[in-house]
RNA sequence: GGCCCCUUCGUCUAAUCGGUGAGGACACCAGCCUUUCAAGCUGGCAACAGGGGUUCAAAUCCCCUAGGGGUCACCA
């Protein structure tokens, strides 16, 4: 039997290498992105390889679309990968479905060393059992009936029956999780029963495949989310049956719903991929989950990936569960929308425009930089990537919705009418077109009219805008140009037959 | 139910070997700034789950209780 796989990594063992192992039977959740994130980090903190590895032996719910959604929202999170899809390496195959015989070739191995067997029972069989174990108070556990089976009858039922292969996990003594963030968790081995590792399909069950994987890839530390940790100890006696050494866990704790229950679709935006739809940018993104059960422990909040990397440890990592708190997330992205360089916002921003205002793919170099001047105006004040599209409609659109308050609020006084007349007139004037000469303007018009701007600006803001509030009103009228502006005064005017 | 993990403001968290007015951030509230709304700045509200020990001294160590989560699949 060729068994070489097992030998390849050896010489670098002493380098630090993490997995990342999503199964493909959804898009790349909030938890699944920071346990990734989490893995990635200790990676890059220790100059160790990250790898990406897809544990798709659910063969039903699997699905091509997910894998590529989960690759897609890695990369948008920026966290690369040094082997796996897309990229390969030396201790492939990256994908469990593509070398299903490697781990049915061990099971029998095992069952040649007495470690395992074959298993006949029928889910009927197995159902009425453990329906059996629960009136009677047991725990549901296989009674590893078919484990003294003599030969002659295991060999003739194979022919005919379908069967699975169960591992035979030590019945007395105690196993040991060496655990970076926990320490050392034990469990009495007496409470495991004899587990499936091959199903009936030949395919192998996660525990299995996972610990052969984690040994061939050559994997120093498993980083993965806590409802691993309880079997954690299946894992170990695997590895130990198999000969191999046991890495070392992390088990990082859960994030939860704000009800505390398991972060599911009905409490919103799970995925990445729906954060990214709704603007959230993946600085923001990788900088709330890093703080997700995880601090640097100084009073530091907002860093860049650069500097996570740098202070990342697993031994700061807490280990109660974190509850996922939205509104952090946004005011993080609202931090980013302006505080980054301006041009990566546009770039991000772009669909967001394109999709809301029907925009043509190419944008030519005049209307980019128009696009350019109007995002700069609102970032300011929106705290999404959606929002800016949002907020930038009259800069687009011509028509305008009107505020109905803002109309009873500005509108409707004496004299608005007038004031606007005189706004336009004032404006006609200004040569160049340029924010600073407007408020001087305005400003001057406010003397000579006798009024606050507190009644000029209003006005003239809800005529230019349709609305109450938004950026400072003189940036506005430039960017709007000489002709927009005086367009739509008169043309409020007489929508609202102001006098 | 068995087993495992966890428990500091509403939320995320900090607090070197036990000695702190228990710190920061989000959210919320107020003030300042201001042509609006944000942003920013200043201030405020707000926590050691409960009970026993150990100790001169406990958020910190030990035990118990309660609560939350996970797991016990031919899902991962």
């Amino acid at each position: 039997m060729n068994l070489d796989y097992i030998n390849r990594g050896v010489n670098d063992m002493e380098k630090t290498r993490v997995r990342f192992a999503p199964s493909p039977t959804g898009e790349l959740h909030i938890g699944g992105a920071r346990t990734a994130l989490f893995n990635w980090l200790f990676a890059r903190h220790n100059g160790g390889k990250m790898i990406l590895r897809i544990d798709d032996t659910d063969r039903q719910r699997s699905s091509q679309e997910y894998l590529l959604s989960i690759i897609e929202s890695m990369k948008w999170l920026g966290l690369n990968w040094d082997e796996g899809p897309e990229v390969g390496g030396d201790y492939g195959p990256y994908i469990q479905s593509e070398y299903l015989h490697k781990y049915r070739e061990l099971a029998e191995q095992l069952v040649r060393d007495g470690k395992a067997y074959y298993c006949f029972c029928t889910a009927e069989q197995l159902a009425t059992e453990k329906e059996r174990q629960r009136k009677e108070g047991q725990p549901p556990r296989y009674s590893g009936r078919c484990r003294f089976l003599s030969e002659e009858e295991r060999e003739r039922r194979k022919l005919s029956e379908s069967y699975v292969i169960r591992f035979i996990m030590p019945k007395e003594g105690e196993t040991v999780v060496e655990d970076i963030i926990r320490g050392q968790v034990t469990f009495e081995n007496n409470i495991f029963d004899d587990f499936i590792i091959i199903k009936s399909d030949g395919v192998p069950t996660y525990n299995f495949a996972s610990v052969i994987d984690d040994h061939n890839m050559a994997i120093t530390h498993v980083i993965r989310a806590e409802e691993h940790l309880s079997n954690t100890p299946r894992q170990i006696n695997i590895a130990q049956g198999l000969g191999y050494q046991v890495p070392l866990y992390a088990h990082v704790p859960m994030i939860l719903a704000p009800d505390h229950s398991k972060l599911s679709k009905r409490h919103g935006a799970t995925s990445v991929q729906e954060y990214r739809d709704m603007g959230i940018l993946p600085e923001a993104l990788v900088n709330y989950l890093a703080l997700l059960g995880w601090s640097p422990g100084e009073d530091k909040e907002i860093m860049d990936i650069h500097e996570i990397v740098d202070l990342f440890s697993l031994e700061k990592v807490s280990k109660n569960p974190a509850i996922y708190d939205i509104k952090k997330l946004i005011w993080l992205n609202g931090h980013y929308l302006r505080t980054l360089e301006l041009n990566k916002i546009v770039e991000r921003a772009l669909p967001f425009m394109k999709r809301k205002y029907n925009l043509c793919a190419e944008i030519g170099t005049e209307k980019y930089k128009e696009i350019e001047k109007i995002i700069d105006l609102v970032r300011d004040r929106v705290k999404t990537l959606q929002e800016i599209a949002d907020a930038s409609s009259y800069f687009i659109e011509d028509d305008l919705q009107y505020d109905e308050k803002g109309i009873e609020k500005h509108f409707r006084k004496d004299g608005v009418g007038k004031i606007l007349s005189e706004v336009s007139l004032a404006l006609q004037r200004v040569e160049p077109f340029e924010a600073g000469r407007i408020r001087d303007e305005l400003h001057d018009l406010s003397q000579k009219l006798n009024v606050s701007l507190s009644r000029i600006n209003p006005p003239t803001r809800l005529a230019l805008t349709g609305r109450t509030m938004g950026p400072e009103l003189f940036d506005i009228i430039s960017l709007l140009g000489k002709e927009r502006v005086i367009k739509r005064l008169k043309k409020a005017k007489e929508l609202f037959e102001l006098n």
